[in-house]
This record gives structure tokens, sequence and C-alpha cells, in this order.
RNA sequence: GCGCGCGUAGCUCAGCGGAAGAGCACUACCUUGACAUGGUAGGGGUCACAGGUUCGAUCCCUGUCGCGCGCACCA
């Protein structure tokens, strides 16, 4: 018996522990040896990580795929995992090193402190794995991983000293995005421009060699900044070779305030003559923009003469003034050296003036504190070589996104790639196997070991080496996922079976991180993309459209969702909404209706249980010859077809909606109906066949429905029948051979003749059954309306029905699929609105023919439009004037009542 | 500034070259023996605007207006 309510918090845990016991979801089933691969890697969430919205969705797509292929019975590896996550990790865990007042990271040193991140994620690192089980997601869990792992770390540090010898890993001295508060490099991808109202002061640089005056322009050149605290690294001043106004100062001097010393007036095109003074301060050490500057004019003798070459660090790595500018400013913070800079060259005379201004200041998204363009050594990765492989791959089409369209950002993104700053100043990560010898020559190797060797033959006696201290950017491990997570590079065997995967599902968001790196360390290191589709989602947004956020806290847990509604009902409102380039606005309503849609199918599952409606062991739709049973088989198929041609295509959507309307609006709402005078009445063949149908007809259903709504399908499975196998690993259905015309045309005419007269009865405020005369009917409808006559009655409140060669005087006339049928109301119904709903009716047959007639009249369209459409119209253009026939015929036999 | 996308029913969104769709919301009616987490019926749209291509445009092209997002820049 099959419970009146599905509970989904009482079911859903038990049903993903069948799984698990069953080993549904493992990859390599000895059953499926000899079948086609199907992989996708799950991007791997931070190991810090909870699971949120925007989680739910991409693994609920992921999982829609996988199941639906497992049950096409590919074999199915989809790969979980977590990722180290360096800094939040790390944040973490010191975090709770200050909570608990224990020693500091620095106090307890490196070894201890790793140790203690280790026992972190011993504890609390496998959260969003049992959340991600939560939602019904099958991952092959045998198979977790881990960036940290041995494997995993293997595989990096093979890639990195590959990559080094290879000369597509070096180190070097630029600008990074420095983190003051974290004390490392972060990504620029880690960089939030945060939109701030500032002030933009506008400073005199003394000319050398003339008495400044401030009355006098001619004495002095301004400068703007947003940012005076650099001021004093500033090594020349800038303008552009065609400003007229400039020209004759290139190559003076200028006396830089407070440091007292010279720098020059240089030419360069990047000032624009339009913006501000027109003359831009040249600080090589704290801006992107001057450090290019820099780079093209560094080898003038104007730059060789001045300190460090006119490249000046003015910060401490807490962005304290350090001991290259004057003793009244070392040690202070940087903002606190702002204002006394500003006050300093007021006093002297040099403040121009001070404008306000917005603008976009740059933070660290995880420390949100102010980051500085920093000069540092670092290890980088030529991105632009990598970049150029992962390139083609997309323009030839062996990696295909979908939606199209973002093949544009990543071209755009790759085409501009900078060099990838792979190194962190942090302890939690790979440790870069790099090592100094005492001159500071670097020994890159697998192992110390063998670095060591090294060294002592390059120096020809035993030294002592050093290991860099800084560990590799997160997305550096991460985006080797896609192979190493397979065995890479102990153990090719499953890279061969899964590599390339088969899809990527990720967030736009995330192109830049994951696509764009995998794309080129597959490529590099397997040579061969690292997927053949991805698929981008957007957004999981509150239902007022507003993005979730702590802040806002307008958060939707998905977890509370499940608790409240099932993680069914989660599942199914996402993967209905998900609509390629828009986001997806989540309210609770929504997930409430899909909850109902559940419980729909629940309710339908028990009624044909009741009905005695049991699974028959070798049932064979085609063998059906009720009317009604070949009717629904047809829809079956149909609906079977529309599903699976759109998930095959990432249709998500598509697919949730065509399921949902086969089973409530055919399924439920026609089939089910329909079939009780048969299933309700005498024992017989028809009984036998119908119960066969309903019973054949809802497993087709779970099974289309599973990839979407995997506990409920698999828990009625389980309760509707003996099953071999769960519906987990049953076959998705291939039906063929189903398709019937005539009964489509049969049961079509017997939906639509109640539905029609429900809609006249409704209209007319009718309750009571009323008789029905089918006017000059066919034979063929008369033959029909016999065998539905009992449905008709029942379904449409019908007392009697009758055939007649034409309408009884006075009646209410419907057409429905050609014939007319008549309900005799007279003195029921108002005469006069039965002449006028008949009047209106006709003004659209009416203007229905003369639509199509004024295409059929136009040579072009008949000479141009294709002969099928023309043949459409045709058909059109005589439906309706029969149907305008019938209905004035209606009309003028009201005359006479 | 460059790029991407969106303006279709009150709301959220499908459709994207041949007679305007769904879900929700709304209105009326219905405790009919699977389901009131339900049923039946109904109202509601010059498909942002202006041109163009076409026999035919919500759909393709161009422009305008409004909105969102990404990237760059911001002396």
């Amino acid at each position: 018996m099959i419970d009146k309510n599905y509970q989904p918090s009482d079911v859903e845990g038990r049903i993903y522990q069948a799984w698990e016991q069953a080993g549904a979801f493992k990859a390599n089933r000895p059953d499926r040896a000899g079948a086609e691969a199907y992989s996708i890697v799950i991007p791997p969430p931070n190991v810090t990580g909870s699971l949120h919205m925007g989680h739910a969705l991409n693994n609920t797509l992921q999982d829609v795929l996988a199941r639906f292929e497992r049950m096409r019975g590919k074999d199915v590896l989809w790969q979980p995992g977590t990722d180290h996550a360096g800094i939040a990790t790390q944040m973490v865990v010191e975090r709770q090193l200050m909570e608990r007042q224990l020693p500091s990271r620095r106090e307890m040193g490196r070894e201890a402190f790793l140790k203690r991140v280790w026992e972190w994620k011993a504890e609390s690192g496998g959260t969003i794995v049992n959340q991600l089980k939560r939602l019904g997601a099958s991952c092959d869990w045998s198979r977790e991983r881990f960036t940290m792992d041995e494997g995993l770390s293997q595989a990096v540090l093979k890639v990195f000293v590959q990559l080094y010898k290879e000369g597509l890993i070096y180190k070097d001295k630029r600008l990074v995005n420095w983190d003051p508060k974290l004390l490392t490099a972060i990504s620029d991808l880690e960089v939030v421009q945060v939109e701030a109202k500032g002030q933009m002061w506008h400073f005199r640089y003394p000319l050398d060699g003339v008495t400044f005056n401030p009355e006098d322009p001619s004495t002095y050149i301004t400068i703007a900044t947003t940012r005076p605290e650099t001021m004093l690294g500033d090594g020349a001043v800038a303008v552009h070779p065609d400003d007229e106004r400039y020209k004759a100062l290139v190559g003076k001097l200028v006396r830089l305030p407070l440091a007292e010393r010279l720098i020059p007036i240089i030419a360069d095109e990047y000032p624009d003559p339009e913006k501000g003074s027109g003359a831009v301060k040249i600080t090589a050490a704290h801006d992107f923009n001057d450090f290019d500057v820099w780079t093209r004019h560094r080898d003038k003798d104007y730059f060789k003469k001045q300190i460090n070459g006119g490249l000046i660090n003015l910060f401490t790595p807490e962005a304290k003034m350090n001991d290259s500018v004057p003793p009244q400013y070392r040690g202070l913070d940087r903002y606190e050296a702002r204002k006394r800079i500003i006050a300093d060259l007021e006093a002297l005379g040099l403040l121009d003036k001070i404008e306000t201004v917005t603008n976009a200041v740059p933070h660290g998204d995880r420390s949100n504190v102010v980051v500085e363009p920093y000069l540092t050594d670092q290890w980088y990765v030529n991105a632009a070589e990598l970049a150029k492989p992962a390139i083609s791959a997309v323009r030839d089409g062996k990696t295909k996104f979908v939606p199209k369209n973002w093949e544009t950002t990543y071209f755009n993104w790759m085409e501009n790639i900078q060099p990838w700053c792979i190194s962190r100043q942090l302890w939690w990560g790979h440790q870069i196997p790099a090592w100094y010898g005492p001159d500071g020559k670097v020994f890159v190797a697998l192992s110390e070991t063998e670095a060591q060797a090294e060294a002592d033959k390059h120096y020809g006696k035993a030294t002592a080496l050093k290991r860099d201290e800084d560990v590799l950017d997160t997305w550096f491990s991460s985006a080797l996922w896609p192979f190493s997570t397979l065995g890479w590079p102990e153990d090719a065997k499953d890279v061969k079976r899964f590599y390339p995967t088969s899809v990527l599902v990720t967030g736009f968001d995330i192109i830049f991180f994951w696509v764009a790196r995998m794309m080129m360390m597959g490529l590099h290191f397997q040579k061969e993309v690292p997927f053949h589709d991805v698929y981008i989602h957007r957004l999981v947004r509150d239902a007022s459209g507003a993005k979730m956020s702590k802040s806002k806290g307008n958060v939707v847990d998905p977890l509370g969702v499940i608790d409240e509604f099932g993680a069914d009902a989660l599942r199914f409102t996402l993967a209905r909404n998900v609509a390629p380039g828009h986001d997806i606005r989540l309210g609770p309503q929504d997930v409430e209706n899909n909850r109902n849609f559940a419980t729909k199918l629940w309710n339908a599952a028990r009624f044909v249980e009741f009905n005695g409606a049991r699974r028959v062991e070798g049932f064979d739709p085609k063998s059906a010859k009720e009317t009604l049973n070949r009717w629904i088989a047809h829809e079956t198929q149909k609906a079977a077809a529309e599903i699976t041609a759109a998930i095959e295509t990432y249709g998500f959507a598509e697919a949730a909606a065509a399921a949902y309307r086969f089973v409530w609006n055919v399924y439920c709402d026609w089939y089910v109906e329909l079939s009780k005078p048969l299933l309700t009445g005498p024992d017989g063949a028809a009984k036998d066949e119908t119960r066969a149908m309903a019973a054949w007809a809802l497993d087709e259903i779970l099974k289309l429905l599973h990839p979407f709504m995997p506990f409920i399908t698999e828990e009625l499975w389980a309760v509707t029948g003996e099953r071999t196998a769960l519906l987990a690993l049953s076959p998705w259905s291939k039906l063929e051979g189903l398709a019937d015309d005539k009964a489509e045309a049969e049961i079509g005419w017997v939906i639509e003749l109640i539905t029609a007269i429900r809609s006249i009865k409704a209209e007319m405020n009718i309750t009571a059954p009323v008789p029905l005369v089918l006017a000059g009917a066919s034979a063929e409808t008369q033959g029909r309306a016999e065998r539905w006559g009992d449905f008709i009655k029942r379904l449409a409140r019908v007392s009697e029905i009758s055939s007649a060669t034409a309408a009884p005087k006075g009646s209410v006339q419907l057409v429905v699929r050609g014939e007319v049928a008549a309900l005799p109301l007279i003195g029921i119904i108002d005469l006069d609105a039965e002449r006028a709903r008949l009047a209106k009716e006709i003004a659209k047959a009416e203007s229905d023919i003369a639509r199509v007639d004024a295409k059929l009249g136009n040579a072009n369209f008949v000479a141009r439009a294709p002969e099928e459409v023309v043949e459409e119209e045709k058909a059109k253009r005589d439906e309706a004037s029969g149907r305008k026939v019938k209905i004035a015929q209606a009309l003028e036999s009201l005359k006479g009542a």
C-alpha cells in the first residue's frame, strides 16, 4: 500500500542510502565495461564551503545529466571532490585559533599550523559533501578527491616542474595586487572594484632652475592624484609628446617636493591631454600603468640615474611607509602618511586644488581591505602561450559553449590574458618545488633529493639549499582537476576512459577561473580539450530579483528548502526555471508549486494502485487494443521523445516543462479520468489491459522524471512493483512504434467535446446534467459517441446522448473538430445571449477566413511560399468556412425558437 | 570606452519567419469515490519604439529609448 502522503524527509535519507549501498553511482561498473563512457567533473567547491543556491542549481543540472546518461546505459563518472581554498581555509583556521585563544599561526610555526589545518579539514571539511547528498547528487563518492591529496599534489609537482623546464613558468619582479592584510599576492580576479567617493588632489611640482611662484604657472607643472602618499616614489612626470603646452618642458627637471629629488619631465603616449592637467606623475612601483610607462623608458639615462632606476617601493608589506621615504613619514600607515603629505604640500603652497570624485578602489575579495599594486618577486605562468591552443580549440569547435555567446567572453579574456601570478605568500597549499642555493640560484625539481643532487652537481660540492616558502594559487591545482582526479600522472587507465570529459557545468562568473585554466592545462598536458561542452548557467536570485547576499540577509538556504518541501521540489523548480542567459528568480511559492506537482504524481500512483493496476511483466504497449490505451501509449512516446531531445541539448527547462505537462495535463487530467470507467467497470480483457497500461505508463513517467526528481520516483518505483533493479540503474526507454493518429483523433475529439460542453455550461451557469444531441454526425463520430458515451456523460455532466439529422430547435450548438454537438436547452438559456454568442463566433470565423483569403489572394504568397504552407492555409480556410456554415445554421435554427 | 544580454498577460519567463504560450497571481463555480498540496471554467497582450528585408516579422537587419551584466579606464 502506498502511504496517503509523501513525506520527503522520511524517504530521502533512506533512498540515498539504498543508492550508495547498491554502488549505483560508481563508475567502471563491470556490467558497463563495454558501454560508452560519460564523465563530468564537479567544479570543486571550496572545502570551507557550505551549500548555497548556486551550488544547488549547478549540481542539480549535473545530476540531471548524470542520471539521464546512466539510465541510457552509459558508464557514468561524476567525479566529486573539493579544493583546498588556500586563503579561505587558512583564514578559517586562523580565526579558530584566535577564538580559542591559541598561539597564532606565526607563533606555532608552519609545520604545526599545517597539522591544525588538516585536523580542521578532517572535522569540518566534509560539510558540503553531505549537503550535496541531501540534494541527491549521484557522484561517485568512492572516488572523492581533494586538491591537496597525495595524488593531486603529485600532479601539481609534475606540472610545475615540466612547465618550468619548458620555460613556461618563470620568476619575475613585477607589480602584483598585494593584500596588505593577508600579506600575499592575489589574483586580479580576486580583486573587486568598489565605487567610492574620494578626492583628487592637484599638486604643483616646481620646475628646476626657476624660483617657484604659486602665482606664476610657468614656474611649476601641475599633476593630479587620488593617492598623494605615492608621490614620494615618483620617478618622472609624463606628458603627451603632442601636447603643445608641455613640449618645451620635455627633458626639463622638476623638484619633487618633500622628497627633494630631481625628476625628469618625459614624453609618453600614456597621458591623455584631455584629462586633468595633461601631466601625470609616474610612480612605477605603485601603479600598473605607471609601471608600463617606466618599462618603456627604463633604459633611458634619466631613469638609470635615479634611485633604483626610478622604481621606488615606498611600502612595507603591511602598507606602511618604509625607509625609502623621508624620515618624518617612516612607519606611518599609508592613510596617515597621505594626510601628512597633503598638509605638508599645502603648507608649501603646492596644493592647487581638491576635487571630489567617485572612483573605483580595488579591494581584496577575502580581506576586504584596499589592495596595493606592489613590487615583489613572484612566480608566473606564461598564460599567453598556453592560451593559444586553448583559443583555437574553441574556435575549431572541439569545445563548445552552451549558450554559444559565452565564447565571445572567453575569447576576449584569453586574447588579452596577462602573465598568471601563481605564487601566494601563504602556508596552506602546494609549496613551490623550488630550492635556492646560497647565491640565489634556483633549482626546480620533483623532490628535495633531486634538487639537492642538481645543486651539488652545480656547485661541485654538498651545498645547503633553502626551499621557496611560498605556495601555489589554488586555481593552479584546480586547473588540473579534469585529469588529476582521474589518476594522472600515476595511472593512465581512467584518463584514457574518461578524458576528455563530456561536459563542464558551471556559472558564468567562473569562466575565467575554471574553464580558461582547465583548457590551458588540459591541452598542454593531455593534448586534448578537458571537456567537449561547457554549459554555462547564471545566478539564482531571490523572489524579488535581488542578488542573494549575506549582508542583505536575503539568502535562501537550500537545505532549509529541502527540509520544507523536499529535494525533488527544489531540483524541479531550479530545472524548470533555468534559462540560458537569464538569472533565476526563486521564491518559496515556486518551490511549493513543484512540491504540489510531486504530490500530484504521488496521488496518481495511489490511484493506479487502488485500482489494481500493477506492473505486468512483459506487457507490450504495442499490443493494446483499447483506443484509450493506444492513445496514452502514443502520448507517452511523444513526451519521452520531447524530454530526451531536450536533455540531450541541455534544454533542462524544456524537458522539465514537457514532463510536467505530460504528467499533469495528459496522464492525470485525461488518462486517469477516462480510465476510471474501465478500471471500476466489469472484469475482462479491457480492464486487464487498462490496468497493465496504466502501470506501464506510470513506470515510464517515473523513468522520465527520475533525472529531475530522483527521490520520489525511486520510492514509487520500489512500492509499485517487484523490481530487479533500482530505478537509478534502470534503462531509459526508447519508445518506438507507438504513434497512433487514429487513437489521437478519437480521444482528441472526446477531450475537446467534453471541454466544449463544460465551457458552455459554465458560461451559461448550468450545473445540472443536460442532454447532448449529435446533429448530422458522421458514422465515425456516432461510433465514437457510442464508445465514449459513458465517459462523456460523466466528465461533461451530460444526461443522455442521441443523434439526429439536425439540431433540435433552439439548442446551443458547438462545433467540435468539424462536427456539431447540440445541447437542447430551450427554456433554460437566454436566447438573446446565445444569439450574441453565435454572432461572435461567426465574426471570429469570418475574420479567420478573411485573413487566410488575404494570403491566398496574394499571388506572391502562392508563388513564393513553400507548398506545404500554402496547403496548410487552404486547410485552415476549409476548416474555418465549415465552422462558419455550421454556426450560421445554428443561428438560423434559433430564429424560430 | 569595449563586449554580452534583456524589454512578450498583473508577476516570472518560454517561443524566435507562417493564426500569441506556460506557471503563478486574479475571478466564478465545485467537499464528483487519487489528490482542496485538488477540480472546472474565465478575464487579461497594437510581443518597448521607429524604420528596413520578406509573399508574410514577436521572431531577421538597422537605429532609438529603457534595464541588467562582464571587462577595461578613472592623473
